[in-house]
DNA sequence: CACCAGGCAAGCC
DNA sequence: GGCTTGCATGGT
């Protein structure tokens, strides 16, 4: 991977594994949104980013070296190798069709907080509401920020959300969502839920405590530690994955606990690629392999 | 008007 | 422990 300084943007040249189609419609970020040129903008952290690629480069616009360097290489995950998680997860037939599939899917590293938020909003719900409740969350109680000339809204921290009353989360139509929220950014503000003391503990143990949330189960947890600590053997099982699962190596339907021992076994320490592989497989095809 | 949506908690046994 | 049910809201 090189890049360099350019008119204040950076490009990128030679990075293979990258499309921004996969990246942010393979479900895992719901702040990422497609301009009529086919570029994205979104927020991250407190920095809002315009990114595109043109043919073979890849240009973030309006970005500081500092803020490529220190904050949206390791973002993007741009020191992992994904040729090589590809090659090995293309020893089973149906990952090959999937990885070929959505073979520019990369794991963004994304903030913890803003994971566990999102992820409890996610259940039992829509990816298009999600992305809507999401948005009303920023611009209700998030930071303004511009870039570019245009507004944009930074994820609320824990502890402005602890201070709210339930009413005032009225706003974002989260549903029976909202106290779950409320309860995680009291944890998070208060200690109860420390980001350093998990990412310091082994898989299951951050698993479990990030499941003393209310509105944080096996699904959710799997999903936080999967995108934000990057605990890449974590295969999250929602029901496009069952389907999936049981549509390719399943004859009739199993439990969601079967299919996460499975795939454990067979995907090891890939599982996260290879949920996200057939994740974004089952939903574009809708679910034809 | 039913039924569904990246599940979860609470209430049963 | 495993299984069932209700859940806010908005879209088909």
């Amino acid at each position: 991977m090189q890049y360099k300084s350019e008119n204040g943007n950076i490009v990128i040249s030679g990075q293979d594994s990258f499309d921004l189609c996969h990246i942010f419609e393979c479900g895992q970020a719901f702040r990422w949104n497609k301009n009529e040129d086919g570029s994205y903008s979104g927020v991250a952290g407190k920095k809002a980013l315009t990114i595109s690629k043109n043919r073979e480069d890849i240009v973030l616009y309006a970005t500081s070296c500092e803020d490529f360097e220190g904050f949206w290489k390791n973002y993007f995950d741009l020191n992992t190798d994904y040729l090589k998680i590809k090659a090995a997860l293309s020893h089973d037939a149906a990952l090959k069709t999937a990885s070929e599939f959505g073979g520019g899917i990369r794991i963004l590293r994304q903030d913890l907080w803003e994971s566990v938020a999102s992820f409890i909003i996610s259940a039992n719900n829509n990816i298009s509401r999600i992305k809507k409740i999401v948005e009303l969350l920023c611009s209700s109680f998030g930071e303004e920020l511009t870039y570019m000339g245009k507004r944009f809204y930074t994820f609320p921290t824990p502890e402005k959300i602890a201070t709210l009353e339930l009413s005032d989360l009225a706003v974002i139509r989260a549903g029976f969502r909202g106290k779950y929220i409320l309860d995680a950014a009291k944890k998070f503000a208060d200690g109860r839920i420390s980001e350093h003391e998990l990412r310091a503990m082994p898989t299951d143990a951050a698993k479990k405590a990030l499941m003393t949330i209310n509105g944080v189960g096996e699904k959710v947890a799997s999903c936080i530690i999967l995108f934000s600590l990057s605990r890449c053997e974590s295969f999250p099982v929602d029901v496009w994955i069952k389907r999936i699962m049981e549509h390719i190596y399943f004859d009739g339907e199993k439990t969601v606990g079967e299919i996460s021992d499975f795939a454990h076994k067979k995907f090891a320490d890939l599982g996260g690629y290879a949920q996200q592989y057939l994740f974004y497989y089952a939903r574009e095809n809708k679910l034809g392999f």
